[in-house]
DNA sequence: CAACGTAGAGAACGGGCGTTCTCCCCGTCA
DNA sequence: TGACGGGGAGAACGCCCGTTCTCTACGTTG
């Protein structure tokens, strides 16, 4: 293995991190796994992630980081106030058509590991927080009532939940719609 | 400890799985955790369900059966169809604000298993199958259109998942408001 | 009373995995 | 050239856990 420096050793490592964590789940994939997949010796591993939990961790965060960039960067690309908030809905039908799409990482995460590890689940809470006030902020934008948010973002929800366990990109047409009816 | 028959051993066997996995996640519990607050002896677990995937199958059937049962038992007891709808949210912020209340069951198990073991993917789809069934089975008796059936079920699944992750009964009501206004 | 079979308690087995340790190679610098 | 230090490969260590096995006690039946 050529010589690697420590910000390429952490990139390769979350990259395969969180391709094995999110599509087989993190408790089914072991450490060695990771160093298998990632070409980042264990030995590197644990200077770079000193314990599983903390790179279940990174993972979860880079991840928020890249997801919520994208969303964004989807909806900015729509002028009409109203549209964007539509657009969260056309983001989501889009990642839930990805071939490898297994629903959202941070429910699966916290169904495996939110009743172990309270820094996992703050994680995701963290993340449901970023994305409910995300929305919110189209809302305002719009000139909507705040109390639109909660709805909306519920309906994001149920889609997420349900496209993963069904395999099926159509709950972001249903709940677009429901949306599109909710704004009025 | 004394004789016991096998139907009641299996309830018992099935009371503390639930009650262990439900409030643990299935895979930060053993087997041997299940015989000690069960008090069915591991020669008889195994009898009853040879594998602990089969253990995990069974808690869920008969968790949706007694979930299901409990909810059409609540709804039946209001007599305006429309009524009959918003009661399914009430159920749940009912369900919501117990304290043990940690999520919607069959997600969680998807989010740890789904991946790993298709029997328990499967008992997860058909519950969620058979409570949308529900739904559309309400929503026809209001004659109401059959479109509206995905947005309540996708509110209903976002408020599960929400509550369970910040565990407050809150999403509940915003569900039900929402539904409320979809329904015209 | 004696032989038998069932069931429980818990040890044992086998495998997996998080984490650490050993050994060796190689590039660096005096 | 020779000592040194960081890094990789992978063995080793402990522990956990699903599953099976052994041993013993006891109730039943002839």
């Amino acid at each position: 293995m050529v010589a690697m420096d420590g910000a390429t050793a952490r990139e390769q490592a979350l990259d395969a991190a969180e391709m094995l964590f999110y599509g087989r789940g993190v408790q089914s994939v072991g450490m060695d796994e990771v160093r298998a997949a990632s070409g980042v010796s264990l030995k590197r591993l644990y200077q770079l992630f000193p314990a599983k939990e903390l790179l279940v961790d990174a993972y979860l965060e880079r991840r928020d980081l890249r997801w919520r960039g994208r969303l964004a960067e989807f909806v900015a690309r729509r002028e009409e106030p109203r549209e964007r908030i539509l657009a969260v809905f056309d983001w989501l039908a889009q990642w839930f058509a990805e071939p490898d799409f297994r629903g959202c990482a941070w429910v699966n995460a916290y169904g495996e590991l939110g009743a172990t590890s309270e820094r996992v689940a703050e994680r995701v809470r963290a993340h449901k927080r970023a994305f409910r006030e995300y929305l919110g902020a189209l809302v305002a934008d719009a000139g909507l009532p705040g109390a639109l948010t909660g709805p909306l973002f519920l309906l994001a929800e149920g889609a997420m939940v349900t496209a993963g366990i069904d395999g099926a990109a159509a709950p972001a047409a249903e709940a677009r719609e429901a949306a599109r009816l909710l704004l009025g």
